[in-house]
RNA sequence: GCUCCCUUCGUCUAGUGGUUAGGACGCCGGCCUCUCACGUCGGUAACAGGGGUUCGAGUCCCCUAGGGAGCGCCA
């Protein structure tokens, strides 16, 4: 056992000892393998995604694997961000997360048994060597591959440094019968031999995949399909280990709108950003799950429906371009359908980012039943329940200029001995009141209103006026209304 | 360059040999209306191209073009 692990292994996370795994069932068992060099993206969740549901649907396991053998990028921040954005998404794992970086022995075992097994052999070529190598091939119009020339074993030089390179069949075909792909067939002379251990002894990716997803018992193997040029690898690997293959899934990527891969430039990539952006986890999930699957002309699902439906082998086949509008869209649904309480729940770090104590504060949800048919987002939901907690502290020039003119001051002036009559402070009473006052003037309902909304509000935009006002309560309203009369006699 | 993957409206997709090629987002317009929204009605727009197979092809086969990924002692 080595005895340095990084120092998120200690982070709370209750690491359990490698192989601890259980081990043949005839159940499903799936994992996610983020890399912890960063966030957690869309398309990672994506997979995750996927991959939780297709081994949840059938009563399987799914695990989640720490990929950190690259200490140098892998940070603490990156694998809380990865975990914090999966519990967010509520994409529960079974077991403890598996670090990578606590498997070293076990790798090594495992290339020493290849090594004793003749299936890998020590390679004394230096980066130079392969450069040049690489250098010729690619000026010959050849694809780069190692030729193999430690593979037969000559004299190895005295003490000079070597890699562990996987002895590939240099003939016959692999053949991958993947999920959403269909059958994918690679001649072996493609193929090269590949470094499993480097020169300083560490194992490198392909070599680490396969003997974690075969002591972990991987039945599925779901991700990206930038990751198909591997499986073959990877599959003569396990079958030099005797391992049982797993089945391989690989699911397009996500484009962003040129085309391109998605990347940062892209806008909100990060798991994380939605959340403070104010999207709700499932109206997040549910774009997902459409990104490259169907199910007819259904748009929503609920994750009960999502667990029903789903079939990775339905998803579609080409890369996938990610639309920020539908996503609001969807959030906007989700929004307007959720129940006050619900909804508050999610809304909650959004007010209190805003400053507000949602459990101090009164009529929380009585403005977010207001506002939540129309709002996209959280925030913009927060944003308009603003003018509840807080008198504006001035008003928008525009609206001003445009609503606080003309008979304004007159109308809201009689505003206030009208509104000091009414009891009980109701919508209804209010809204009977304004029509009143409307038709004494013979102008329609906007020329009251506005004033009003403006006067309390600091903008011309708030939820229809009486059930703002009723909301907002008599002395508030009142008060609005007498600090925009002072306004107005000032300005006049 | 080589290998692999992909190709229906701008975007996400339905389609499984016979359809006026459907839905959704977006966009445009009408209605509704106290603002912003909602809602509602309608509109816009696609089978990459070319050959076959077939009575008949978006659906099957081949080729071309275009896009993507990989070709590391990164993962």
């Amino acid at each position: 056992m080595s005895g340095t692990y990084p120092a998120y292994c200690q982070l709370g996370y209750n690491v359990t000892e490698t192989q601890a795994f259980s081990r043949p069932m005839p159940t499903t068992v799936t994992r996610f393998p983020p890399s912890p060099t960063g966030y957690l993206h869309i398309g990672g969740a994506r997979t995750a995604l996927f991959s939780w549901l297709h081994a949840r649907q059938r009563g399987g396991r799914f695990l989640l694997r720490i990929e950190d053998t690259d200490r140098q990028r892998s940070t603490d921040t990156s694998v809380r961000a990865i975990l914090d954005s999966m519990a967010w998404l509520e994409l529960d794992y079974d077991e403890e997360p598996v670090f990578q970086s606590r498997r070293m022995d076990r790798y090594r075992q495992v290339i020493d048994r290849l090594l004793t097994s003749g299936w890998a052999y020590r390679c004394y070529c230096t980066k130079q060597d392969l450069e040049h190598m690489r250098k010729q091939q690619r000026a010959r119009g050849e694809k780069p591959k190692y030729n193999g020339r430690c593979r037969v074993g000559q004299a190895p030089p005295t003490d000079a440094a070597s890699v562990v390179r996987f002895k590939n069949p240099r003939e016959g075909t692999v053949i991958v019968d993947d999920l959403i792909k269909g059958k994918i067939i690679i001649d072996n002379r493609e193929l090269d031999d590949l470094i499993i251990a480097r020169s300083d002894s560490t194992p490198t990716y392909n070599l680490t995949v396969v003997v974690d997803d075969m002591d972990m018992g991987i039945t599925h193997v779901i991700r990206g399909d930038d990751h198909i040029n591997n499986t073959p690898r990877q599959i003569n690997i396990l079958k030099a280990l005797g391992a049982d293959l797993p089945i391989y899934a690989h699911v397009p990527m996500i484009l962003g709108e040129d085309g391109k891969r998605m990347s940062k430039r892209h806008g909100a990539v990060s798991v994380m950003q939605y959340r403070e952006d104010g999207y709700l986890p499932h109206a997040l999930l549910n774009y997902l799950i459409r990104l490259g699957w169907a199910h007819g002309d259904q748009e929503k699902f609920s994750r009960d429906q999502m667990l029903d439906m789903f079939d990775i082998r339905q998803v579609q086949r080409g890369a996938a371009v990610f639309s920020p509008e539908k996503l609001q869209w969807l959030n906007y649904e989700y929004i307007k359908a959720a129940a006050p309480a619900e909804l508050l729940r999610h809304a909650r770090e959004h007010f209190e980012h805003a400053g507000i104590d949602i459990e101090r504060e009164e009529g929380v949800e009585g403005a977010v039943r207001l506002n939540q048919d129309r709002s996209k987002t959280l925030k913009e939901l927060v944003e308009r329940s603003l003018l509840f907690f807080r008198p504006p502290d001035h008003y928008d020039p525009k609206a001003a200029n445009k609503h606080f003119t003309g008979g304004a001051a007159q109308i809201l002036t009689e505003l206030i001995d009208a509104f000091r009559d009414i009891d009980p402070w109701s919508a209804e009473h209010i809204h009977d009141c304004l029509h009143r006052i409307a038709e004494r003037h013979g102008l329609g309902l906007g020329k009251i209103a506005q004033p009003v909304r403006v006067a309390v509000a600091g903008v011309a935009v708030s939820p229809p006026i009486d059930e703002t006002l009723a909301l907002l309560g008599k002395m508030q309203t009142l008060d609005r209304i007498q600090a925009a009369l002072n306004f107005i006699a000032k300005g006049a």
